[in-house]
DNA sequence: TTAGCCGATGTAACCGGTTTCAGTAACCGG
DNA sequence: CCGGTTACTGAAACCGGTTACATCGGCTAA
């Protein structure tokens, strides 16, 4: 058993309040006292349970994160993110994937309960829990995933990249385009989708676009959305991947096939992830670690100084042409 | 302020043994009392508070896991492997992150005093300390990092492939090999580094290994590597990298600058992380999940089952021959 | 009828800290 | 020499649960 605080406090010679303050350090302990305690502490080896702590102080100092999955670059750089500045503000951090997992709810229900605060990303939890666990008391915020009542959200700019992206390829000739990712998987694709549909519409471009939805954003189905489409020959001049992992399972079947690639179809993806750099994918590059960051800050403010007007940030992004869609094919060192 | 325990008994006209009785679901309380307590419960929407379970039970019911960073795809695996099953067996995950923290050690002691225990990643903790933790009672078990003492731990065998490695780059010809990487960083790299180098020498080669060390296995370092080795004109036969960032970076730089890869330099990597396969970039495959999965088990056993003998987790690795070290640049469709 | 047992429930002592409030001794100025 | 501060320290109440043990009513068997 490991010493306690009354174990110290015998030891010393002392009530358990003085080990108590003495611990804390706060302030009104005579020096000799002082001294007794930290040398009986260090006898003992003792450290301060942190949950008799939490207890008495009806607090955790942790944060949870949920988030769908972790095998994708794109959460990964955001836990990290977040990671980083909520160790900074010492707080404890707990994760949760919510991936296959039927109990998804009651799960994020727990760990609410050992959280002073957490961050959900993405579609993982459903309106009605995050209200619900909101008006409980716990402080949320939300990323990749619209605002919710008065609950903080931290998002990354989609319509305008969207934008972006359509008129480059519009600039580099295509006429019809064909998106690949299911709109109501996740709010993030929703944005995309619907950017790159106002977008040609507003350029005037007399094409909309096609839409071929997908059970899950992979690799595996962008190679099968190619494969279909090679099948029965009908390819677009541009495939626009919801995210990269997508786009790179489609682009590495065309290629296997033979498809000249930006030639005869042109790809491009969403994220920036390690992987696009390589296969020389287009892609709207997303500051995946500022939106963890950003989440961490303002979770803070929630939980420290209180904050009550919610705050909803929206992190810019950066369209990267590559050569899976530009005749114009830019090398990249480093 | 959230309703307590003692709220609902009240409200049920019970004692408060009587609504803990119900809520943990143990036996012997009469279907009429336990329906008064449900109601009382439902009412006033309440949930037993974790922190005040925890302290009685004088448990956690989490598990911690430490590792230098989450950058790369390689931790990132892990953890996730390590989640799953965590989550499986109803246990909470905190993560903690080394990575640039000077009080590396502090935060994995505060840590540990939340966790029931946790799963050390490579070197991010010195010896000392995780005898310290595990004397202390703290249940831990190590990846990626050779056995302290009988402290548990999982690996990925890295010198049988080491030699496979070797092997097959003297099968395509090579001659002078040099290894970038720092042995002294981590357990892992140290291995790789001594399982070529007496691979090399069992093989009856009259070569020595070369050693470059770089101060981070990035993208960056693979670029500088190959930078420097370019302005002096000294390349070798192959450069066996330490991990497939660095490999990464390295033949980014050469094909920029326009050398043959393979035909004038190989170059090798280790994980195979996602970008690999689109690199074509020869390497070792880990069964990182795999890995997450076992430390999580075993950490159960420790801390469910009270299992005292030590054990150590050898996991298999598998060489994975793309085209950057190999003549016969075999496709690879999926 | 009554001793003995059993199932259902309550009482109270924990778990390991924090914090309020009261008490005590030393020190102050008058 | 004395009342009033002031600076430390300790006793005890709390935080919100679990659980060993006591209690009590009803039932069975002698």
């Amino acid at each position: 058993m490991l010493p306690t605080i009354r174990d110290v406090a015998r030891q010393a010679g002392v009530s358990i309040a003085t080990v108590s303050r003495v611990m804390r350090e706060s302030e009104g302990v005579r020096d000799a006292t002082r001294l007794r305690v930290l040398t009986a502490a260090a006898e003992l080896e003792y450290t301060p349970s942190e949950l008799g702590r939490q207890l008495a102080e009806r607090r955790h100092a942790a944060n949870g994160i949920v988030f769908p999955d972790l095998s994708g670059p794109y959460y990964a750089e955001v836990v990290l993110g977040y990671e980083a500045v909520a160790a900074e503000l010492r707080r404890s951090v707990l994760i949760l994937s919510t991936h296959g997992r039927s109990d998804a709810e009651t799960a994020v229900r727990a760990m609410a309960g050992r959280c002073d605060g957490l961050v959900i990303l993405g579609r993982t939890v459903s309106d009605a829990a995050v209200l619900h666990l909101a008006s409980r008391g716990t402080k949320i915020v939300l990323v990749a995933r619209p605002p919710i009542g008065s609950v903080d959200s931290v998002n990354a700019e989609n319509r305008a990249s969207a934008r972006s992206l359509t008129e480059h390829l519009l600039a580099e000739g295509v006429r019809s385009l064909r998106f690949v990712g299911d709109p109501d998987s996740s709010p993030d694709v929703a944005e995309r989708w619907s950017g790159v549909r106002s977008a040609l519409r507003h350029l005037g471009s007399d094409h909309s676009p096609e839409l071929v939805t997908v059970d899950e954003l992979s690799e595996a189905s962008g190679a099968a959305v190619a494969a279909a489409a090679l099948a029965t020959g009908d390819l677009p001049d541009a495939f626009v991947c919801a995210n990269d992992e997508v786009a790179l399972g489609l682009l590495g079947r065309l290629k296997v096939a033979g498809v000249d690639v930006p030639g005869d179809v042109m790809v491009t993806g969403w994220d920036d992830v390690m992987a696009a750099r390589y296969a020389g994918l287009t892609t709207v590059r997303q500051p995946m670690r500022d939106i963890g960051a950003t989440a961490a800050r303002l979770l803070d403010e929630l939980i420290v100084h209180e904050r009550t007007d919610p705050r909803h940030e929206l992190l810019p992004t950066e369209l990267v042409i590559r050569s899976s869609s530009s005749s114009a094919t830019p090398k990249e060192p480093k």
